[in-house]
DNA sequence: GGCAGTCTGTACGCTGTCGCACATAAAAAT
DNA sequence: ATTTTTATGTGCGACAGCGTACAGACTGCC
């Protein structure tokens, strides 16, 4: 049990009918990520889509300077690789793994193959893009308007939200790039939320002790973010609606 | 000639295969937007999707304290409502009208519906949305690390690239709006232009005198997004290819 | 046990941007 | 012509976050 691998781990991909899943089902590969790993570098052709299951990789956006800011999270409820679908060849951003685990990827060709079906994944896949959206559109406005603090809030709980417990393994040092701001910033706004209780941070390893003092402390684009991320679990819960087995959406 | 519309000003419109653009024509209504003007706010249910000829629409993320931030600019060269073909029913970001100018829209039912024909046009506005993508996470980045100066230079020439003037109609408090500063930063960065001959203002006409240095001044989000929009129109000008009228994508 | 590497905490001066208050000037309204 | 509105310029104190430097503390390795 405690080794058991499931591609329906992935939000995405547990939401497909069982017909087109079994089409792209021989086709994917469980890999293994680990933490720091460079998934896409920005403008890299991508040789595979990733459906996470257990593994959480940042979206970036690097700077001439070697500076970053993380425009998105995506963890089991997303994909990587959108541009693969979406008609692209390159990335679009770069992306890192942030929390090591696993994922289950697909070749691009076999990815864009079934995408072009114009069945459940596409529009699965055009759904979660749209998330993917508003999640960018709420960072570049709380990077431009909030407090440290308060993102370093909204970034646990997104990453927390995309774990099964309540401990995160993640240096300040890369909350810091993640986040774009410098590492003392991040052991600043740290110590003040270990002091006041709310989570307890030991070399790499962090544990949420309050998560509603958490959640009170960090900025509405958490609420926003989260919002967009349950309404969009709620419509792949409801998955084979309005897509029947073996009926094509498309209506020519 | 100079009150002349057309729908091939918009350059999606254009890149359409004839038999496409013949189903929708009929559909396509002419509409003048003013500037200021809100065309949609967050979550509201999306009545039109629009096509820009001559407006400048942005989308901004709008924080609860009334503040805002622009995440990406849109004209000519795109579609407002994205949502619509990505399968949601309400806007993924507020968007307002900055300049003001004509528009073609379309009734989101007819939109969506021919996006689901899964032809040209459907490429074309995942085309489009991959870039709209690639501006969103540039302009994080820029949020995070960049100068109000540099971001003004950027913000200066994404716009005039939408225009077929070199001048601007825009006062200092609408871009301090825009790019979620103060007015009086905005002041001081166009003061610095100015009195550099780079640019000329006076209340609310803005005309770029020497664009290579606004370019040289700007940050290197302006190049990226540039690239990304000068590929897009690469191939929206080879737009045949690939798709002979009348042929679906759909490979099912 | 000793040593190197990693992670976190602290201190200090610097700078860019903010928030506010107010002055000036052009345009629009009466 | 006078008033009102709109747009821009300026000055100043406050402060968040930056860059740098360095000190402790924990971990793992030889």
């Amino acid at each position: 049990m405690s080794a058991a691998h499931d591609p329906k781990q992935n939000y995405l991909l547990a939401a497909m009918p069982g017909d087109e899943f079994g089409r792209i089902a021989p086709h994917l590969e469980l890999v293994s990520l680990k933490r720091g790993e460079a998934l896409y570098e920005f403008e890299e052709a991508l040789q595979y889509g990733y459906f996470p299951t257990t593994v959480i990789a940042s979206l970036l956006c690097s700077m001439e300077d070697g500076a970053s800011a993380e425009v998105a999270v995506v963890g089991n409820e997303g994909v990587l690789g959108v541009s693969i679908f979406m008609g692209g060849q390159t990335a679009l951003t770069q992306a890192t793994i942030q929390h090591s685990g696993h994922a289950y990827r697909l070749k691009s060709l076999v990815l864009k193959e079934e995408f072009d079906h114009c069945g459940a994944l596409q529009h699965l896949l055009m759904r979660y893009t749209q998330t993917l959206i508003v999640q960018m559109a709420q960072t570049t406005g709380c990077n431009r308007r909030h407090s440290v603090e308060q993102q370093l809030c909204r970034w646990l709980l997104l990453n927390i939200d995309r774990l099964p417990t309540d401990e995160l393994r993640m240096t300040q040092e890369l909350i810091a790039n993640m986040l774009g701001v410098r590492r003392e910033s991040i052991t600043e706004a740290a110590g003040k939320l270990q002091g006041a209780g709310v989570i307890s941070y030991c070399r790499g390893h962090i544990e949420i002790l309050d998560r509603p003092r958490l959640e009170a402390q960090a900025c509405e684009c958490y609420d926003i973010v989260k919002k967009q991320y349950d309404s969009l679990l709620a419509d792949l819960m409801a998955k084979a609606v309005g897509y029947p087995e073996g009926k094509s959406n498309c209506t020519e």
